[in-house]
RNA sequence: GGCGAGGUAGCUCAGUUGGUAGAGCACACGGCUGAAAACCGUGGUGUCGCCGGUUCAAGUCCGGCCCUCGCCA
């Protein structure tokens, strides 16, 4: 093992994707122990300092905890830090493992999709009261005469993305470009995608222990500490307002149900290489580094 | 043992003067283009505790039984 410490892999990115407790955090770190690598997050909670028990922050990553949680941060920023640190990583020689379940934020950091363009916050909180004064009807119906694509694909209850659509129309963008991008946009760099794969039924187990885990390491109080504005970080109301034990079983179904959603977006990835992950960390790694250097 | 309340979906419950059931949550499936752990859409999944009676028709009315909870012994 010692011996493969120094060994470059062909890859310079090496991107794993994973549902929460698939064990992506210790898989990248086991990685890293074997080659010369610097880990990246692609996960749109941990990107936020205050919640590190409720988030599960991977402190030894990059783009962890960098934005205060009364932030409210965009895939669009995280993609150009993304960006930064991984050609940082490449430049000086190792491998970048960018780590993450946020699937949107991964595609952005592997990718260079480009996402449509900023709008200043007056111009979104124009057509949010004019959604909130009018109702949905009225409001998608505008879309309709402006944006018919637009309009065809979001539902007139989808609130945020019916705003979102008026204010790109009214940017001068769209929504939605006739030709899709979020699926075939290519890859930046050499990457070797890998999902890591675990049936439901073995995440419940490993979910339910790590949902009653958080509380021994005192997500209560951090959860009291975070103050009024945060982020909707999966389990913070239940935390907040549920006895313990209920809060650890919602905290546990809503986990399971996200691992689920996670699970599904993982097939979909463009190249996606599966690894059993039901095995020992160590082995899951040596798995991926194999497949890594077949390439 | 006596009195009272109650047994309807996975859970909490609703169900009018009798017309083979419906809400929320859960669950399942689907969508998603700078909020993605967010947001949105679709779906009822049922021996109405059991047995009998009345009735054209019973979750609903009547009788018996079983079970749960509370109060009193």
């Amino acid at each position: 093992m010692a011996g493969r410490r120094s060994q470059q892999i062909p890859p310079s990115v090496l991107a794993i994707f994973g549902p929460t407790a698939s064990g992506k955090t210790a898989v990248a770190e086991a990685i890293a122990e074997r080659i010369p690598a610097q880990l990246v997050s692609a996960d749109s909670m941990q990107v936020y300092r205050g919640l590190p028990v409720l988030t599960n922050q991977d402190a030894g990553a990059r783009l962890v905890g960098i934005w205060p949680l009364d932030r409210q941060g965009t895939v669009g920023e995280y993609q150009r830090l993304a960006h930064e640190a991984i050609d940082e990583i490449v430049a000086s020689g190792q491998t970048a493992i960018v780590v993450g379940g946020s699937g949107l934020w991964f595609q952005a950091a592997l990718t260079d999709v480009q996402l449509p363009a900023d709008v200043p916050d007056a111009a979104r909180g124009r057509w949010e009261r004019l959604y909130a004064r009018f109702g949905p009807e009225v409001a998608h119906g505008l879309l309709q005469r402006r944006d018919p694509r637009a309009a065809a694909r979001v539902h007139p209850n989808d609130r945020k993305r019916v705003v979102r659509a008026l204010e790109l129309w009214q940017a001068g963008g769209t929504l939605v470009p006739e030709q899709p991008r979020l699926w075939t946009a290519g890859l930046r760099l050499p990457t070797l995608v890998v999902g890591l794969d675990v049936p439901s039924e073995a995440l419940a187990t490993r979910i339910a222990s790590r949902a009653a885990a958080m509380f021994e390491r005192g997500v209560e109080e951090e959860v009291r500490a975070a103050g009024e504005i945060v982020p909707q970080v999966l389990g913070l109301d239940a935390v907040r307002s549920l006895p313990r034990a209920e809060a650890i079983a919602e905290l546990a179904r809503s986990t399971r149900r996200f691992a689920a959603y996670q699970r599904k977006w993982m097939r979909r990835i463009p190249g996606v290489v599966m690894i059993d992950a039901t095995r020992p960390t160590e082995e899951v790694a040596d798995a991926i580094l194999e497949v890594a250097r077949a390439r």
